[in-house]
DNA sequence: CATGAATGAGTTTTCATTCAT
DNA sequence: TATGAATGAAAACTCATTCAT
């Protein structure tokens, strides 16, 4: 918390007036981050376009978010690591969190129907889709690979063959 | 270090008698279970299979592991997302840990001389093959979904899916 | 200070205009209440009249108060057994404080120089007069006794009986 | 915790040893300091003499001590009045301190029963016999007036007035 | 005059590490 | 070599007070 205050330009009181404890900073910063990131995919979004279309939109989107904000993306993973993070991970998978996935969980719905996804649960959708990202995007922060458009494109689509029947 | 010394049944003091430091002590855990996952590996491994062989057989084999080692699983985990691991995880990529990850790269190697792998850098095609792994077993820890055979089977698939031509 | 300032319905910073210090402001406020509880007293006084009379009139008079204004009672008895309220009490027994207690101190006087009350230290005949009372409240505060009128006879003439020759 | 730390010659940290929290401390600081005095009253305990001796001797022996331990009793007092202290207060009087009071409850029982005190709630009599004592010992810590024998016999006998038919 | 955000010294609590036994 | 009580620096948190608006 000093170290926070420091850098904020406060003193420590300062903090507390804002958040009520460390743990209260930790999580709302979190949630934060994560509201950002879903209002960047809800805005650009491409509505009644093809599934591939708009699953191509997303990893591309969320590559993108993250390669301009690589802290934003090392605090949320962070935070997805630690004790605090996987009550956020559990209530995501379990849809309480209502509203941020259902565009990723709708085109899941929409794919198996329209027999073009393969036929697994959610979950395992999920990870194919995102697991290799969030992996590379950790590469690309230390700088082991460089994460260009081409590279983009090449690795969605290595992920939608995954996904994909 | 208090918790570790109870667990083990041990005095405080005795812990450092065999570890210099926390640090060390949290240091040499992981690699010790790095080592015995690498072994497991080498163990069964069938050299001269052919590439898609050999490639089912690692994804079956770590899930595996972790399935049984949770609690290892967990650990390296959180280990690899902290400050600890991120020197770790930067000496694998840049190749240091030599005869550890031979095995993968020998197969990303050979895959793709032999073009039946697509032709992207090592780290991508080691995020994709080993990223949704990582995330389903986390899903699999917390009970979200169940990892049995058949839908290992199909994940590893998928996971083919994706880095085949 | 704060949580002082939300219930009076004004800024902080607005106490600060009137009390130099929370100190200052915990000082008198004890001495408003002390003040009114002596004008109370005062007030219906039948001086002339007689010792036990007036004996009587003040132990009802002082439970009455403190029954009606229970939160009066719990300040000004913490107040008294915390560091700022050790001096009070040194200079109340010192009689620097003058008028105030000269109606109790009178009626001890009087009532031993009358060989009505027994001729002991006026501290002590003080405690004797007072301390049950003291006890008491709380117990009414808490909950644990009702002062009702009957009550407060006995217990007056009890610790009438305690002063009396 | 700073400051006790100090004056005990060890450091902050070992007081955490052996109390979990400093309200811990101050709980079980006053309970030992109870049962000391209790542990008093019962040793040198005249069972099967009459009410009034025993009543006596209990007041008598309280008062020794709190005169020899002034500090015992500045902080009985000073826990009494606080938060923590009125929980404590509230289990006295429900009885369920079990053991402790029964030697104080004991005579008044068996006084009323003789028709030796006055048919008052035991609250009430409790009040009556220890409320002056209280406040003496305050007057006496601080100097105002010395409790010799004689002042406290005296007093007793007051007390004994008070609650006698 | 009133406001209330900002302050930072002071308090409680934690925990990796040491060292006498 | 094992023990675990003691250590104290560092962390989280509180709250009376200030001061620019």
């Amino acid at each position: 918390m000093a170290e926070i205050a420091e850098m904020a330009g406060v003193a420590i009181g300062t903090i507390y007036r804002y958040f009520e404890t460390k743990n209260v900073l930790i999580t709302e910063l979190y949630q934060e981050l994560e509201n950002k990131i879903m209002k960047v995919l809800h805005d650009g979004y491409l509505l009644g376009t093809p599934v591939q279309k708009r699953f191509f939109y997303i990893i591309r989107e969320l590559l993108r978010y993250f390669i301009t904000h690589p802290t934003h993306f090392r605090y949320m993973e962070q935070y997805c690591n630690s004790p605090y993070g996987l009550s956020v991970h559990r209530d995501r998978l379990l849809g309480k969190l209502g509203t941020h996935n259902n565009i990723l969980m709708g085109i899941f719905d929409e794919g198996i129907e329209q027999q073009i996804l393969k036929e697994l649960p959610k979950p395992v959708l999920c990870s194919l889709a995102f697991g290799p990202m969030i992996h590379l995007m950790r590469d690309h922060i230390l700088g082991f690979i460089i994460l260009d458009e081409v590279l983009i494109k090449h690795i969605t689509e290595a992920c939608w063959d995954a996904i994909k029947r």
